[in-house]
DNA sequence: GGGGGTTAGTGTTGACGTGACTTTAAGGTC
DNA sequence: GACCTTAAAGTCACGTCAACACTAACCCCC
């Protein structure tokens, strides 16, 4: 511990993190997975696409690096956020030993809108990307996979929705991101039973058909530290 | 990622595992979840309880970093390793800034045997621990938590396991992680319904009862990098 | 060598969760 | 008011699993 494996060593210590939002298919119309990329400025790499992080930042705890450094690449203030995993295989990186803390975040179709999409922040569907620098490509499908299977046993949906919302469009969450249809009728009897629903009391107005009711996330048991994983 | 973070701030990059393993309960007698820690020669915290790590190597994968400082401090050859989480809290440690990647690992009653069980290095019950250096209770309790769960759906009980071994055993492991009874014909049911579990053909003998059926573990299909998490 | 004890292994039953599907309710539109 | 559309509730068959009863195969002991 007193030796500081860092220095001597030059290994650098970066936070990254993998962004879902969700917003319609370009060709399809659908409710699609998209996550935005940054475009890389310096070697190696230079040009490629790659996932928004930085070196860790001395005076802030790892999420909090990742939710800052993602608050400085794109604008983004993600809604969910969960350490994915440290990636540090001695080959990742051409040049210096990097050691990546991957970090993956759900964010708010309104904080999609507030983002910054400049020159070098662009957002893809997260099945159709372009080859990325690094292992980030390994990356962005481990947290692929993490969040399709996070999101059939643990209500994490509501996060890509605002505060107040339908069940038909919860299941359009869940819909757009397994890829899959469900059907309605299990669906409601299952989002219902797992508690964590509360309804407003109010009901959407203005559909040309019977209005829904409106439903609002509450958290049950607060989860344990760092992650409940299961 | 030209501007090492970690020259800069003086973050030092830690690797720590948590090691279980089964043996009996020097009161009860019933099998139960051990672990080796070390004792600190150094401050902060010398004197006492802390799981076994150091740093990073330089020209080491993250596992295989683990599992040769856990060869060094503690004579222990896992048969199961398994990132657990990233430690990086500010304050976690009272004077440096230390990230640690932490491991967990199952190992073999005839690695245990095997272990240098010198003056730092002691074996403790995994509910009955003194308090730990740093923030490595928290690590722990962790670890048992990912342990115990994950035990339920996969079958990683056989890394407590020489390689044949019985149903019964397999059921003692089972119980003993998770401290509970379990039902031995639906144990049964279950664990060869899971397909992961092929008879040698042979059985054990020399029982003062029937003699059950030795079983092999058999892997399925390789697990998708860099682990399956559910 | 037969009865009893012990564990291995098989079978049966009922409760529960879930997928597929039907039915009723509540709006708007024409 | 007929009709369309989606919400919401209800029905049914099937598979899973916990609980429990039952048979099988050894050893021990008298």
């Amino acid at each position: 511990m007193t030796m500081s494996s860092s220095i001597d060593q030059r290994v650098s210590l970066a936070v990254s993190t993998v962004i879902f939002a969700l917003r319609p298919h370009p060709d399809s119309g659908l409710m699609t997975l998209w996550l935005p990329l940054v475009r890389r400025i310096r070697e190696p790499y230079e040009g490629q696409w790659a996932l928004p992080g930085g070196p860790l930042e001395a005076d802030e705890d790892l999420a909090a690096s990742a939710q800052h450094t993602l608050e400085r690449t794109t604008g983004l203030a993600p809604h969910y956020l969960e350490q994915l995993y440290a990636f540090g295989n001695v080959d990742r990186s051409p040049d210096d030993r990097v050691v990546s803390i991957v970090y993956w975040a759900l964010v708010r179709p309104d904080e999609v809108a507030r983002a910054v999409d400049g020159e070098n922040v662009e957002w893809f569907v997260a099945d159709e990307l372009p080859p990325l620098a690094f292992d980030h490509t390994s990356i962005v499908d481990y947290a692929l996979a993490r969040l399709r299977a996070k999101i059939t046993y643990t209500p994490i949906a509501h996060a890509f929705l605002p505060e107040e919302f339908t069940l038909a469009e919860l299941r359009a969450v869940h819909e757009a991101v397994l890829r899959t249809t469900l059907d309605p009728a299990n669906f409601r009897r299952q989002a219902l039973a797992s508690k964590t629903l509360v309804p407003t009391g109010t009901c959407l107005q203005g559909t040309s058909h019977r209005p829904p009711a409106l439903f609002r996330f509450e958290a049950g048991a607060p989860s344990p530290a760092p992650e409940e994983q299961r």
